[in-house]
DNA sequence: AACTATTTATAAGA
DNA sequence: TTCTTATAAATAGTT
């Protein structure tokens, strides 16, 4: 549908590919709130970028049924997928987290229910329609899921963080260990006279820690 | 695009809105598709009927990210915590030993209910009554904040234990430290004859591992 | 962002 | 359901 026919394969251009994404992507939301209406069906579209630096969410729903329930079934066929395909499917679905961004995306993609949390949370929710109560909770769901994935980045970061200066550490101990036999040895060289009184010391001394190591 | 302009509000003829559902669920499948190939994007598109009874899922995905980094990207974003919220966690990140345990047992919980799921998703959900999909719904969700809580709690674990380790090294590191001045003065104390030699030797072997602290 | 020549999707009918 | 076809809609290439 336009001046050429086009051709299924990747474009290698990356402007032309970005401006083909932004058009479809539009298109293909309009389409999938239409049959969402039309058909009085759900209809969940989730689309990112292969490094999952872009992420995009549209959710279209006009009945009764909470988002929430489908997010839930969309996680468990999700889970289900990784077993057997289904026999439409050829392959399954990557959620990413590149947290700003995906706020950004988000933060464009909600606009239309600009309306804060903190607005409803005060107000009385009895003031609100059902659809409205719909997009309240679509919202907050997200919200949640970016916040769990927050979350889970923070701590992955932080377990390797502290398993980096684990090493490190380790590494000194290992250096300042071979520095005190290197001393006791050099207390051993010295004239005969002292080298009993030194080798007291230091023995005493450099037993302690060693059996200190096993601690990891 | 047809013969007649489309109003767009709910088809309330039976027949005619399940046609309409079917031509034009074929055809945003078919969009979602090329937008997939074309832009080098994932598309997932999930349509519920109202009750849920009757769902379609379509995943497309057309790149050379492996299924497991997509599976696992995903899980890690639809299966972030549960309780905390994002501004309270203090610590950075990453992982390693500890994080591929986890990961481990992650996948084991999850391949559960994996299990579990598909086992719904493959019957029939239209022979569900009411009450047996709520049953259906409560236990998922239950069982979700199991693996939630789970995952949670071993990541907290991870980070306690790893804390405690670097506690511990950086303990026996100022020891070691000490033991060193410490064999530095006893060399110093030695005959005047070899002090000069030791002397040297201990300055030597000293002062880098001292500089070595600041890894932190 | 807009425009428009074309292609594509699809509503209605068979 | 599937096909056919007139027409509406989407969009590729261009400005």
């Amino acid at each position: 549908m336009g001046r050429g026919r086009v051709q299924l394969k990747r474009i290698e251009n990356k402007i032309h590919r970005q401006v083909t994404f932004s058009k479809r992507r539009s298109g293909l939301g309009k389409k999938a709130h239409e049959m969402s209406v039309l058909c009085d069906v759900e209809v969940a579209l989730i689309i990112f970028s292969p490094k999952g630096s872009c992420f995009s969410m549209l959710q279209i729903h006009d009945h009764n049924q909470s988002m929430e329930k489908i997010l839930e079934q969309y996680e468990s066929y999700s889970y289900a997928e990784k077993k057997h395909t289904p026999t439409n499917v050829e392959s399954p679905v990557s959620l990413n987290l590149e947290y700003t961004k995906l706020k950004a995306r988000l933060e464009v993609l909600q606009r239309n229910q600009s309306c804060k949390f903190s607005h409803y949370m005060g107000e009385d929710l009895d003031s609100l329609s059902l659809k409205q109560l719909q997009n309240l909770e679509n919202q907050i769901d997200v919200s949640l899921k970016q916040i769990r994935s927050r979350k889970n980045q923070l701590m992955h970061e932080s377990i390797s963080e502290l398993q980096k200066k684990g090493k490190a550490l380790q590494a000194q101990n290992n250096m300042l260990t071979k520095k005190v036999k290197e001393k006791e040895k050099e207390l051993a060289q010295t004239s005969p006279l002292e080298q009993q009184n030194c080798g007291m010391k230091s023995s005493f001394g450099l037993h302690q820690p060693l059996n200190c190591f096993n601690v990891r």
